[in-house]
RNA sequence: GCCGAAGUAACUCAGUGGUAGAGUAGCUCUUUCGUAAAGAGCAAGUCGUGGGUUCAAGUCCCACCUUCGGCUCCA
């Protein structure tokens, strides 16, 4: 059996050979790292004024195919500082590499294979040469090395790498099943939404279909958050530029917010690309007593981000969407029980869903860099034990991440891996002993003393645009009953049915059933497939058995086995069907 | 924004310097069909946009726009 640590190796030592025949091929090539990753590996590589791109893999990948018959093992080499200095020389990466190990007194390493020899800490298989097989190179990409945008771009080889050929095969084949349920390929086939050039990039157009989901989504969430105690609010789309002055935000997020309009009242107003300020000053309108705490805020709130254009993905990263925002504003004796209520409102809609693959990711900020982050050292800390002890009264596996908090406050996010494999940071939230103060948010305590409320930041929908994204590739376009934009189809056989089916269709649409009748001419066997690849869960098929017994023929799905029943059982059934959301 | 690639009809795609093509969808007519594509015809494209090279550009060159694969970022 070959576990995670083996295919680790086996990833690594393929970045050895992808490197090897690189600097063969092109023997300016710098060098860089060339880690195993999660489905493959890559090496990240400065190859100077030469250009690269998918068309010369081939070429690489059998240069990797003929070096590798030499590669009997990766012999381990301990190097000096001043050796590794000498034989680097010519590398400014590899230099800057061994300076930053040799400081913390690490033995360097180097291995060598074949006639290639790298600078490495380990990890490689035992016989290359019998080993290494059953690779690809996957696609080339731009990388910034060590992960900063200040430094330069290098290029990015990404590649994977299997024990057997059979294996290989299957990841390439899931690679291309994932692309038939990829969320902008199934949006546009069953006509959920569109972006226009005329309007303008990552700004969505929910088409008819489209907006079923996303308002049915939303009144599940009205009900939803009714039910948890929370009320709704509506605020105003575009703002005064102080708010974001008072939050904090402007002068961090100003090139990530569509310019300001400057109006002759000599102000600037911003469109808002957050709702917590507006919910604020709901919050603020007037004076407010320990008595109405919790006091939950809540709005689909329409926010623009003027996100870089690189980054605009599908659905999944826009520069308008609508938030299932909400803000609890509590005492700090509340915060916790109210942050444990947000996570089990989470587990509710994720299960409500069938989604199950998920977890936490508890965003701390860097303590080397602290002049990004704003408050005291003091509300750092209580936020993050205040989260850390909400956390554990549920079950939801976590991961710790540093350097990714707000500038304000430590995150929890929500990470939902999407059935094609995508993951997405879908909500996320806080517990923010920040923002009550800088806004001068306080309540009357019940010893008449004022205090600042402690807010806590919640979306578990994330937004329509991400969130409907992910549940596109989560069905793979196989809504249930209650998402499905159209939920029932009449198939009328010949045109002497059409009375007939004109008849079901009043019934069904006046039972509030998202009903088509499709009685146009063409045949039922066309009209079944056009259902199917618009993935309709109920074909109702009539022809003249039906007519003369009063009955409906049912087609599901998927499914070519028919049942039989009457208007009203069938009605009935949709229902049923519909109510399911409620688990 | 950065690195790389791509953009031809509503959609999917063919077209390597010499008169813009196919299938699907649409429209018209015929067909009235028993569980995933009935037949014929019609219409549909400033070949992403703008420049340039050439007798001639969808095709070659430059710039820009948009999309895709990544990087960085995501209140």
């Amino acid at each position: 059996m070959k576990d995670d640590n083996y295919l680790k190796h086996l990833r690594h030592s393929t970045s050895h050979l992808l490197a090897a025949a690189v600097v063969e091929l092109y023997p300016d090539a710098k060098l860089t790292l060339g880690p195993a990753i999660e489905e493959g590996f890559y090496y990240d590589i400065d190859f100077g004024n030469d250009k690269i791109s998918e068309e010369d893999f081939s070429k690489i990948e059998q240069k990797m195919h003929e070096l590798v018959k030499s590669w009997k093992e990766f012999e381990k080499h301990d190097v000096s500082k001043s050796d590794a200095l000498k034989e680097f020389k010519g590398n400014k990466y590899k230099i800057e590499l061994i300076e930053e190990h040799s400081q913390d007194d690490h033995q360097l390493t180097v291995y060598e294979s074949g006639s290639f020899r790298d600078l490495c800490r380990g990890g490689h298989v035992d016989k290359p040469s019998e080993e290494l097989k059953h690779f690809k190179l996957l696609s080339v990409a731009g990388a910034y090395w060590r992960g900063s945008e200040k430094n330069k771009m290098i290029t990015r080889i990404y590649g994977t790498i299997f024990p057997t050929q059979k294996e290989l095969d299957e990841y390439l084949k899931n690679l291309e099943l994932a692309k038939l349920h990829d969320h902008r390929k199934l949006g546009k086939e069953l006509q959920l939404f569109a972006v226009s050039d005329e309007v303008g990039q990552g700004l969505i157009l929910w088409l008819p279909k489209g907006n079923i989901i996303k308002e049915e989504i939303e009144n599940w969430a009205k009900d939803t958050e009714k039910a948890w105690g929370y009320q709704r609010v509506t605020t105003p789309n575009i703002t005064k530029s102080g708010l974001y002055y008072t939050s904090g935000h402007l002068p961090y997020y100003q090139k990530d917010m569509y310019p300001p309009m400057k109006l002759d009242d000599g102000e600037e107003y911003f469109l808002k690309p957050m709702n917590c300020p507006h919910h604020h000053m709901i919050y603020k309108a007037r004076p407010r007593s320990y008595k109405e705490l919790p006091l939950r805020l809540a709005e689909y709130g329409t926010c623009y981000r003027y996100e870089a254009s690189g980054e605009l993905f599908g659905l999944m990263r826009v520069r308008g969407f609508a938030q299932n925002d909400s803000h609890i504003y509590c005492t700090q004796e509340q915060a916790v029980n109210e942050f444990v209520q947000v996570m089990k409102l989470h587990e509710y809609y994720y299960k409500s869903l069938g989604i199950k693959d998920y977890y936490l990711e508890l965003a701390l900020r860097d303590p080397e860099n602290k002049k990004k982050y704003h408050g005291n050292e003091e509300m750092w800390v209580l936020a993050e034990k205040l989260m850390r002890e909400a956390v554990k009264r549920v079950d939801i596996p976590m991961v710790e991440k540093t350097g990714s908090a707000a500038f304000y406050g430590p995150k929890i996010d929500f990470i939902i891996k999407s059935s094609i494999g995508r993951e997405f940071a879908i909500s996320t939230n806080q517990i923010d002993l920040f923002m009550g103060d800088r806004f001068g948010l306080k309540y009357t305590d019940k010893d008449g003393t004022e205090k600042t409320p402690v807010i806590i930041h919640r979306a578990p929908l994330g937004s329509h645009e991400r969130f409907i994204g992910f549940l596109i590739e989560h069905f793979a376009g196989v809504f249930p009953m209650w998402l499905a934009p159209v939920q029932a189809v009449i198939i009328p056989i010949s045109d002497e049915q059409q009375g007939y089916a004109a008849t079901i269709y009043e019934k069904m649409n006046a039972a509030n059933i998202r009903v088509e009748n499709w009685d146009e001419s063409g045949s039922m066997q066309k009209k079944i497939r056009s259902a199917e690849k618009q993935k309709i869960p109920c074909m109702i098929i009539i022809g003249k058995k039906e007519v003369d017994e009063k009955t409906l023929s049912v087609r599901s799905r998927g499914n070519k086995d028919n049942t039989t029943s009457t208007v009203d059982e069938m009605v009935d059934s949709i229902k049923a069907s519909i109510s399911e959301r409620q688990l």
